[in-house]
RNA sequence: GGGGGUUUAGCUCAGCUGGGAGAGCAUCUGCCUUACAAGCAGACGGUCAUAGGUUCGAGCCCUAUAGCCCCCACCA
């Protein structure tokens, strides 16, 4: 095995596609039902299918391969189960745009066509972003990728969707609804976002009926006082008390409306004095129901001004009616005055068209009893968030929740499996297309036209991948998944709407841990977007630095639930310390190529392989613990601790010594050192899993697996009886160090080869070649008697050196001084009572030892200092 | 308006149930030591946002204040 040698750099381009290739062919990534394993199922949140993979992706999907990949290696039937999104409103948006280039619209195309499109759109792009997966070394299953909109999906839709409307949950009625007239269609709620906007405050008269004056009404969108019936003041308004009751006349309009009184109104803002719009705003809406308000819709679906504005408006776009009602105010004598304003006014997420409050009729889902369980399952640990902290949310969400809106007017989705009956008005539900009425016999039946809200199929996504309604073995298996990966922002608009579906659906959680990650942001802890021009494209980072590096950089210094930034500076990072394993592996490879390596069991191991081997049961145990407790990061951080600190720092360097001794010394040393990497690798499998590959295949080990992502983990019981002989060798550790320090601080090079004069304890024979080597010093053993003592760790004892008196005492001075700091600290604690009256007593004891111990080491100070000359 | 997060070394962040402040980068000083200069060995650097409180003891718990960030609700 002499690849390795002299092979230089590490250059993931030249490997990682290739090992990815093979991880597939060998179908290493596919689960089935196996009763022998446990299960470890993780869903796979789709992507949409339009869109590219970003940084947000990569964050997520790394964290869910690295739990995958771990939990392969602990032995569970791991099942990352991947999909798309449709993403019906996003798609919708994309394909009318490709139409309109093309000269067409959909209406012209029909809706036959237009599904077709959809499919082609689908295809194109659907693929495209799980070939970015790929790339980035994800495990998932891709045998088992599914879609929200094919067949086993749609079948599941349509059935939770008969389901709920057979149990009464699912109704039609007409509501309030956000309406975004661009593309003509309700948006849910969260479809909504908000951003203020500078406007004005048009401050506009409304002449009493009986001539007897006029009041001023405050408004931001005066083209809507065609919808107006009525006008609220506080009830507790005293200005206005007398007037509650009276009419006014709608100006241009000449309608007559009361004047009602309405706790809504709040009487210091504005006039005191609101024009209720029932038709066009959520509120006013509210307002009219308590007081049977007409309803008068002055603005039509498609964002134009209705018959009813009058000649003079009718067919007006909204801002040009606006002007016009304005304009005509002001001729009236009607307008007060015009104050600039600020408010927030909502958007349509998709096309970013202002939403228009309109009352539709739509189809909803009732919430009050699907949410019940879903609340309770979080609260009895069926279900943990993680952060826990993120609960509150959930809760907060669940328990103000309202109906669910599930239609949508366009044609991208699923449409809504409702029927009705021209002849009879009967209303079907069925998940086959209906011919003829069920109950008159008439043909003339014909299927609702909207789609469902693509989160409808979201919602459903754990059970539909597995199959679900279908029984089938992967359900019982499977489900409940294991664990949800996603960022917060989601968790509100997507979790909770998987939980409620999955335990209607499958009589239980879709999965018992949901794990929220922050977002990732700039250098500059900026957002990334496409107006910024910051956004950072993973695959770029693979084109120059690997996939490795980029996962590592993006799953550093990571704490859970909170963004993460994202900069050059983490990615060099990374790289480092991936050049490092690399660099270690060659140093391995090189030395055992003329080596038949020992089983680990098979030799008797000296004081440093026994603490090589402790140190990596302890880190491996940790590093379990960590990933168990979805603390990702902080496994990470383990680690990259252990192989920078103890495997590259001082395990290859305490081997060194043996290792050019040769012979058995040498063997067993690379047989050690061959085993703990062979571990390392396997602990760092899941965050690099092609470096980590490539050089796993590159290496021997005894007992070696077919790849390293299939290998198993190793027990960590195994060498924690070496914790005697494992302190032995940090004292070790510890006194190469000293004599590091101590050469620097007596104004030696790191280079200087020192002579030291040094007793002769069994302690120092032991070590003489690896203290020699590692300090770059000789020591020839002496008596100690009659001799200056100049420096000790545990039994190793400095009796004569090089050094002059002048810097000795400077730093014999320098250590008393810490000691005796030290025992104040300790004197002062342990002569308060109440600490050693209260604290427990273990802490006092070694409190005690501590002072003990510095006593002794103060006055052997002292006992060098006089010694010195 | 309601809720949450965050504030620790020049920068990016760790710090698990309260018991002597940590890492990486940057800076400085030595080193081309046969795995690695994308490196090695050292050093410098912190009233843990502020003010109170609980405790023998607070970065950590409680209260208040401030900055930055986010979510939800709402704005005639």
């Amino acid at each position: 095995m002499s690849i390795m040698k002299g092979e230089g750099a590490y250059t993931p381009q030249t490997f990682e596609d290739e090992i990815y290739k093979i991880w597939e062919e060998k179908g290493y990534f596919r689960a089935k039902v196996n009763k022998d394993k446990k299960p470890f199922t993780i869903v796979m949140p789709p992507p949409n299918v339009t869109s590219k993979a970003h940084v947000g992706h990569a964050l997520d999907m790394t964290l869910q391969d690295v739990l995958i990949r771990y939990k392969r290696m602990k032995g569970f039937e791991a099942l990352w189960l991947p999909g798309t999104d449709h993403a019906a409103l996003a798609t919708e948006h994309k394909i009318v745009e490709k139409l309109r280039n093309e000269g067409k619209t959909k209406e012209m195309i029909g809706r036959e066509e237009f599904d077709k499109e959809a499919w082609a759109w689908y295809d194109k792009y659907g693929n495209a972003i799980i070939d970015q997966f790929k790339k980035m070394g994800f495990s998932a299953d891709w045998d088992r990728y599914r879609f929200t909109m094919d067949e086993t999906s749609t079948n599941a839709v349509l059935e939770a969707f008969i389901n709920l409307y057979n149990k009464g949950y699912i109704y039609k009625g007409s509501r309030e609804t956000n309406w975004c007239v661009h593309c003509k269609s309700v948006v849910s709620d969260d479809e909504v976002v908000y951003s203020d906007e500078a406007g004005s405050m048009w401050h506009i008269k409304y002449k009493f009926v009986d001539g007897s004056g006029e009041i001023i009404v405050a408004t931001t969108r005066p083209e809507t006082l065609f919808g107006d019936t009525a006008v609220a003041v506080s009830p507790d308004d005293e200005r206005y008390a007398n007037i509650v009751g009276k009419k006014v006349i709608v100006p241009i309009i000449g309608r007559e409306i009361p004047i009602i009184a309405d706790s809504y109104v709040e009487k210091e803002f504005g006039t005191g004095m609101v024009k209720i719009t029932p038709a066009h705003d959520p509120n006013d809406y509210e307002v009219g129901k308590r007081h049977n308000l007409d309803i008068i819709e002055c603005i039509s679906k498609a964002g134009v001004m209705t018959d009813i504005t009058g000649d003079k408006f009718k067919g007006l776009g909204l801002l040009e009616a606006r002007e016009k009602v304005v304009e005509e105010l002001k001729a009236q004598d009607l307008l007060e005055k015009i104050e600039p304003y600020t408010h927030s006014v909502g958007h349509c997420e998709r096309c970013h068209t202002a939403i228009e409050p309109m009352i539709t009729e739509q189809w909803f889902v009732k919430m009050s009893e699907l949410v019940k369980p879903a609340i309770k399952c979080v609260e009895d640990g069926t279900l943990k968030i993680h952060p826990k902290r993120f609960e509150k949310n959930y809760f907060h969400w669940l328990r103000n929740i309202r109906d669910w809106c599930i239609s949508r007017q366009i044609w991208t989705g699923h449409r809504i499996p409702i029927y009705y009956c021209k002849d009879c008005k009967n209303v079907m539900a069925s998940k086959v297309n209906v011919a003829k009425c069920d109950k008159c016999g008439s043909e003339n039946v014909y299927q609702d036209p909207d789609v469902l809200d693509t989160w409808f199929s979201s919602a459903l996504w754990p059970v539909t991948t597995l199959g679900w309604p279908n029984k089938n073995p992967d359900l019982d298996y499977f489900y409940p998944t294991s664990v949800l990966v996603t960022g917060f922002d989601i968790l509100t608009q997507w979790v909770t709407k998987m939980v409620y579906m999955g335990i209607e659906c499958n009589q239980n959680v879709p999965f018992t841990n949901c794990l929220i990650h922050g977002l990732v942001r700039d250098a500059q802890g900026r957002k990334m977007s496409k107006s910024l021009g910051n956004g950072v494209d993973p695959l770029e980072v693979k084109k120059d630095y690997g996939a490795d590096t980029l996962r590592l950089a993006l799953v550093k210094d990571m704490a859970m639930g909170i963004d993460t930034r994202f900069s050059q500076n983490k990615i060099d990072d990374a790289r480092s310390f991936i050049n490092k394993v690399w660099n270690a592996s060659k140093f391995i490879s090189m030395h055992q190529e003329d080596i038949e390596l020992l089983s680990i069991d098979s030799f008797e191991k000296d004081n440093v392989q026994k603490w090589i081997l402790f140190k990596l049961d302890e880190i491996s145990e940790n590093i379990y613990k960590n990933i168990d407790n979805f603390d990702v990061g902080v496994a990470l951080s383990n680690a990259v601790s252990f192989t920078l600190d103890v495997l590259c720092d001082w395990a290859i360097e305490l081997s060194k010594p043996a290792i050019f001794e040769g012979g058995e010394r040498k063997q067993k040393m690379v047989s050690v050192l061959a085993y703990v990497f062979e571990q390392t690798l396997k602990l760092l499998h899941p965050f690099i899993p092609y470096v980590t590959e490539y050089i796993y295949q590159r290496l021997n080990f005894v007992n070696k697996s077919e790849s390293v992502m299939i290998s198993e983990y190793a027990d960590t019981s195994a060498f924690k009886k070496f914790k005697k002989e494992a302190a032995k060798t940090e004292e070790l550790v510890e006194l190469i160090t000293a004599l590091r320090k101590f050469k620097i601080d007596n104004g030696k090079k790191s280079s200087d080869k020192i002579n030291f004069a040094t007793k002769e304890t069994a302690f120092a024979k032991e070590h003489k070649a690896v203290i020699e080597k590692l300090a770059n010093i000789v020591l020839d053993f002496a008596e100690a008697q009659g001799k200056t003592l100049v420096l000790s760790v545990g039994e190793f004892v400095l009796v004569e050196d090089e050094v002059d008196a002048e810097t000795q005492k400077a730093i014999l001075s320098k250590d008393i001084e810490k000691v005796t700091f030290e025992i104040e600290r300790s004197k002062k604690m342990l002569g308060n009572p109440n600490f050693v009256a209260k604290a427990p007593e273990a802490l006092v004891k070694t409190e005690k030892e501590k002072l003990a111990k510095n006593e002794e080491l103060l006055a052997s100070l002292q006992a060098k200092l006089s010694e010195v000359k």
